[in-house]
DNA sequence: ATATATCATATAATTTTACTAGGGTAATCC
DNA sequence: GGATTACCCTAGTAAAATTATATGATATAT
């Protein structure tokens, strides 16, 4: 069905989470689970892998809770999906062309490939900070309809 | 993962093989499975659907076998994944935002359903007839090298 | 001490994927 | 006209992936 998992999908949601409060103090993760209706142990998984990947750090020191690594602007779609779906790509032998003999000489092989690459770059496009003033912007025009 | 599953392949890869030899004879799923390497039995589910949507007729009377119902220009990755995957749709609530109550209001919603759009414009832009030429281009280059 | 929050591991339910099996229909070929 | 061939159609099923839940440990703040 050519899917973003709810890892994925829970994990991007709980990054902007963090976005938006960006250098205000940290995040507990049972507030944002709760905020956005995501189990909160499901939500450990998924906070578990970002942090494995250095998008995150923990605070069990002080009062807990999570932060961004690095600012908004320098986190991407790609590097969070990435993270939490293993690798973008479409196909197995997109990312490893040896699992199919027929890789080298397999026009579809060719155009996976080309069709991942437009997806990856679709996805490095987008940064944390874009979502978060795409946020603000659609909150401020539903404020003017409800007037 | 993000993934197209081997349905969607396989079924491109039957395709692939009909634009070739279009306006030739019908091809017999038992050629095509056996050159693909592809399970018959499995084939021709996917070769059913295929045929569901209207993109392949097959050839019962005579001496059986599949032809395109288009000509190659006319079929593009879309058509197929559409019909093999069932929706393009990266998540749900892209194709079908009622299921989700957050979606007015969600900014994930939102990037997801563009996200999908350009996904499936780069799948609109690609036709058989693109993946036909590239077949023939490549296997000409590939010749070069041996010599 | 107790409460809170992160950290770690195990496991279970559900869904999807990727097939296989088997029987039916309908035309061709000897 | 009987065997073969090829498309058609319905079920069923094993394995993998997805989507969680549960439990307990650790470490700090109050």
């Amino acid at each position: 069905m050519i899917r973003i998992s709810t890892k994925g999908r829970y994990g991007t949601r709980f990054m902007l989470e963090l976005a938006i409060n960006y250098s205000r103090k940290p995040m507990l993760l049972r507030d944002i689970a709760t905020r956005e209706e995501i189990s909160e142990g499901y939500l450990q998984h998924i906070v578990d892998t970002l942090k494995g990947s250095g998008l995150i750090f923990s605070n069990r020191i002080r009062h807990g809770g999570y932060t961004l690594s690095r600012k908004p602007e320098e986190i991407t779609l790609k590097d969070i999906l990435s993270s939490l779906e293993g690798t973008i790509s479409l196909t197995e032998c997109v990312h490893n062309p040896d699992i199919c003999a027929r890789s080298p000489h397999c026009t579809t092989h060719d155009v996976w490939s080309e069709l991942c690459n437009k997806f990856s770059s679709s996805l490095e496009e987008i940064t944390l900070k874009d979502m978060t003033e795409r946020k603000t912007r659609k909150e401020n025009s539903n404020l003017l309809y409800e007037i």
